[in-house]
DNA sequence: GTCTATATACGGATAGAC
DNA sequence: GTCTATCCGTATATAGAC
């Protein structure tokens, strides 16, 4: 349809250097919970976060986190009752664990490659395709942390509140920036961040449904691109 | 900053029709569940039921349905669990009676107003002001079908599934139609249509971050209708 | 029609065996 | 390091008084 834009890196090239990290995610949540955590062998912690971890996402992201007992995790997941109480000390803070581990991974990740691009047509770009990989990537986790942020206490939803909030901020930078330069028409920024805060996300809140149409998470993101434009470049007969 | 562009219709008039018709939906609920609600004076069972959704609604939309006790909901209906068990008969059925209540509501009236409009530009703008002020009208409830929709049974959530998809359709509609007419640009309409999808539920997820900055429901209508003709109409230097 | 009191089951968490 | 068995609180739902 309309002519593809190659962005610097597709999102098989991406997702190799994302699952790498996602292990040395794990290790770091092993290090900041080493209290819970008694110390054990590396590796076998490793293995059973993963298999906890993934059998919490398949159950809650089908039912609930509340919902889901943990008898249904210590099924889903092959470990004990017992076993799994070793991993945490309370399904609460299970919890806790998912959210922090989606987030420090995204911002990291995000802000290093907007920083790459030079023009702010270049950094939005890299923004909205960045996101969308990280949160294709991470899809269930991304799911998680918007439908289970209403469980979490105090300090941890603050937590999250400020993480969105800090995604917004990148946004409408790269717009005021371009607007600066004469490059963006005269549009409130603040808002149309928050509005393409609301067009990523519903890449994964309704991924199957994408899926099932066989949508690419390229295709979305060149349409979402194309969106952006269109609404940010001055018209062509000149009047700003 | 950008000139308003009325709608045929403000919030406020258009949320006092709202507002009327939701008594209606109440009577149409009370019908439906005769068998479950043994019959009563009419006046009565409208008073608790709005007494019992509204408590509801503030619960679930703070900590979720699931974890709302009963007791809970007693505590703030004002109602002992004896009473509340006369209008339902488990805390599943009371979940659909609330679906039910806003698809019933929001779909007649979307479709009659969009009926009113002959041009394509004109139907999209209907669509999208009139989407908008509904779930602002009912904000409470469009919130908790998002974010309850997988604790619903298998038959009402295909339900659920094929109300949004309705909705969807309608934005596809409008857009194929404004393409054959040559006023709208070639673009993947479904795609499209899923998009806008995404940016309207935006505002009643989001419903607290944009009350905090004043952003009214006309503003973001106006927003969102801009940026939806700057991607669908033709670039003024007339290539196509 | 509505209340209080309670039956019955299921939840999270842990103690102690291996 | 992991498992089984169990404690104990809280959940939904209802029976029976008024």
């Amino acid at each position: 349809m309309s002519k593809r834009t190659e962005f610097p890196m597709t999102y098989a090239e991406f997702n190799k250097a994302v699952t790498i990290s996602k292990r040395d995610i794990y290790k770091a949540t092993i290090a900041e919970n080493r209290e819970t955590m008694r110390v054990k062998k590396e590796k076998t912690v490793v293995k059973n976060l993963e298999k906890i971890f993934g059998a919490v996402l398949k159950i809650s992201n089908r039912k609930g986190f509340k919902a889901m007992s943990m008898r249904d995790l210590s099924r889903e997941s092959g470990l004990s009752m017992g076993a799994l109480y070793t991993y945490f000390s309370s399904k609460d803070e299970l919890l806790e664990m998912l959210q922090n581990q989606r987030r420090s991974i995204s911002e990291k990740i995000l802000r290093e490659r907007v920083a790459q691009e030079s023009t702010p047509q270049g950094k939005l770009k890299a923004a909205v395709y960045t996101h969308l990989y990280l949160s294709e990537a991470m899809q269930p986790w991304y799911f998680f942390s918007f439908m289970e942020a209403k469980n979490l206490n105090k300090l941890e939803r603050e937590k999250a509140v400020a993480s969105d909030l800090g995604l917004e901020k990148i946004f409408e930078a790269i717009i005021t920036q371009g607007q600066e330069a004469g490059v963006f028409r005269q549009r409130d920024s603040r808002l149309t961040a928050s509005i393409i805060q609301g067009m990523l996300q519903d890449w994964y809140l309704k991924h199957s449904k994408y899926a099932k149409r066989d949508i690419t998470v390229d295709q979305y993101a060149e349409t979402i691109n194309e969106f952006l434009l269109a609404f940010l470049t001055p018209p062509s007969d000149g009047k700003a």
